[in-house]
DNA sequence: TTCTTTCGAA
DNA sequence: TTCGAAAGAA
């Protein structure tokens, strides 16, 4: 059987309308080491995985592998009743056809339990090697979704050119066109956590779907920092931290660069 | 004739929002000892009352007995032409065809005058008896709001269960099942007026009909606590206090409980 | 489904 | 205080 308690229900709230923009169900593989989950849209576009490491419940307990599978919304709207501050225990029975979640509130005075109906998910499981990307770009999180959401005016792609020098999002269309420059900045100005900072092999540019990272930018409520693993011709990783419990992370493939 | 002055237009506005959704017109029967308005829901399953007591206005007169039959949306519409400081003032003239409402800003720079139609209105008004219940029960309206909103999600019934322990509401439908358990508040904590309180004879478990009790809680903005009064079989009562000047009363009769 | 309204966040 | 997002009503 199942048994995690978490001590902050917002935590988990996030988690959920992070990826469920993206996915409308997926089996979550609870185990010893902790919860993991992989699945990609409905389209087969995109894929993202979350991991949560056992150390990040207290307490965690997992006798043998169980998978779970879960519908998005419907964990979104239970999560709904929990308040942010609920601590919150999932447990679920081997071959269980529920998950038990229970928000307990601050002060104890209020007891939610919800018994949510499990699902029989097909998962093709890929396996993700792990990566040696060319460039390795570090920033914020919400100021990454702002620029996504704003050259989204301007076409349905976006260009990303990385250089020593800093990261540059571009998008054309029948507007105009629109271009970003992030400045890498100086190591010594390195105090804030959210500076941009990149590490390269070589310089990458890359085009990718809008849609997709403007669903991706759904995470940024976990961690004020992205970080973008890129190399051309490679599907591209965003990957967002949850704590230092886990992450989530999202891998989308670059489009072919049309000159015309 | 009537003449009532009220100096906080923002009562009449949160009680006139607490009952449109469930009732489009009524008649408002004025007499000397204050205003009351009785109605039930036009699929005559629930059931209102309004009580403003005569001290609550300053001042208050009604020469004789006169009934107003007024179209809550209308009445809506106007009151939205009031400021929340304003002092209202009602006039009826006896056997007059028009509810005076004047508003007049807390400076006096602003004196709003508008004259509302009345309407004639068959009522049929039921007497409800003073009933004794075996159970009552305090709770914040704000947190029985948000169960059952949250408890919508899962159904479209929710089972009290009144205990000496506390209060339970449960729910179940095609997600699951979902249960949120209040616990009575020991004597020591009773700081708080919105803590749970219960006062029973003995246990009591109705079920109801959620989408009533929704459009209920729409008057907890009236009242920071809600008192719910139970027995089996009978219509249970939900009561939100307005200031001490008068109170709304909703009652719903319990669903026949089904046993599958 | 769309619009309005309300609530929370910046 | 202003803005945007989410919830509720038409």
């Amino acid at each position: 059987m199942l048994e995690a308690r978490l001590p902050q229900a917002a935590l988990l709230k996030k988690i959920v309308e992070a990826l469920k923009e993206m996915v409308n169900e997926s089996n979550f593989d609870c185990g010893d080491s902790g919860i993991s989950m992989q699945a990609m849209d409905s389209a087969h576009i995109a894929m993202c995985s979350l991991l949560l490491r056992s150390e990040g419940f207290e307490p965690y307990r997992c006798d043998r592998v169980i998978s779970l599978g879960l519908s998005f919304s419907s964990l979104s709207k239970v999560l709904k009743c929990a308040g942010n501050d609920d601590v919150v225990t999932l447990k679920a029975e081997d071959d269980a056809d529920t998950l038990g979640l229970m928000f307990e509130s601050p002060k104890e005075e209020r007891v939610s339990q919800f018994d949510l109906k499990l699902m029989d998910i097909d998962s093709d499981h890929v396996s993700i090697p792990d990566q040696e990307y060319d460039c390795t770009v570090h920033l914020s999180s919400a100021e990454f979704a702002r620029i996504c959401r704003d050259l989204s005016t301007f076409g349905a792609s976006v260009v990303l050119d990385a250089t020593k020098e800093g990261i540059k999002f571009s998008a054309s269309g029948e507007l105009g066109r629109g271009g970003i420059l992030l400045k890498q900045q100086g190591s010594v100005d390195d105090s804030s956590p959210t500076s941009t900072r990149i590490e390269m092999r070589e310089p990458v540019s890359v085009t990718l779907s809008l849609k997709y990272l403007n669903i991706f930018t759904k995470a940024a409520p976990l961690s004020e920092v992205v970080t973008i693993n890129m190399s051309s011709e490679i599907p591209v990783l965003f990957q967002f931290s949850i704590g230092d419990i886990g992450h989530i992370r999202f891998y989308l493939a670059p489009q072919i660069q049309e000159d015309d």
